[in-house]
DNA sequence: TAAATATAGTTGATAAAGTCAACTATTTTT
DNA sequence: AAAAATAGTTGACTTTATCAACTATATTTA
């Protein structure tokens, strides 16, 4: 019966978005909020993104990540430079303080994840791990 | 090398927040938010709780969740009752109203799962919540 | 190719969500 | 019994998010 996978599923949810926001709390104890550093992990990872861009990828609203480019901007964080393919569109990426500012906040993402794992030996980190990979290419298939 | 394992789990950690996201945009549709819903899923599965035990449960912050009872409560989807063990403290339960709507956006949360499994075999979804519940279970030992 | 339509991004107005501290009424601790 | 802690409410405020209108450029289509 597939209502017990949904069922299962959905346990899993609810028990996953408990860790992402266990995970998230010392983000927002940044100054950056988390719509932000998802930015920032874009823009550190694939330069010259388009706002466009990152809307598809992100699915945040355009007005709101105007504004958002427009902080990064002020900060130093971000250069924007006009695509001259279309003029309309503005090329994104980051400034060398935010690569700097990025590398912080990814350093402290990695501590909090690390600190996840202190009580789980190698064994079960490497199940663990390859579970999560399991699902991510059986989700994947699904686009 | 732990570092490895924790790429892995941020990696996955990224996908999955699509994944969340993608699932709780019919909710966003809905009249009710995102921690509404789950504050109705926690009254629907168990009776009498009381604030205090939902701000433990959903770490959602007291102000907040007030204000979001006293909504409910004008709309006759729970009722509140005194406790008598503890005169400070107030007892939650969903009215037949309040179970009524939680039954139908718990079957829209189903139905948009079953959506998502459309195109997995009963083997794929099998080893998904396999993978799921192994996770669970690993992760569950960390508290 | 000129007109209509679509797209990238910005801006303004608002609404929704979340935070924080102060406060009342109890309960628990010392 | 006084002091400290807890449950929940309320007010003031900040942050996030939404939505529509708008400019400038590109693309489509008649």
């Amino acid at each position: 019966m597939i209502g017990k996978y949904v069922n299962d599923m959905r346990s899993f949810n609810r028990f996953y978005t408990g860790i992402l926001g266990l995970l998230n709390t010392h983000i927002l104890e940044s100054r950056f909020s988390l719509p932000e550093v998802r930015i920032l992990y874009e823009l550190y990872h694939n330069n010259n993104h388009t706002a466009r861009h990152i809307i598809d990828i992100l699915h945040i609203d355009k007005g709101l990540l105007s504004r958002m480019l427009v902080k990064f901007e002020k900060e130093k964080l971000i250069a924007k430079i006009r695509s001259s393919d279309d003029k309309r569109a503005v090329l994104l990426s980051l400034t060398k303080k935010g690569i700097a500012e990025f590398e912080i906040l990814n350093k402290a993402s990695n501590d909090q994840v690390m600190q996840l794992f202190k009580n789980l030996d190698d064994q079960k980190l490497t199940r663990l791990t390859h579970h999560m990979k399991e699902i991510q290419r059986i989700l994947s298939a699904i686009k």
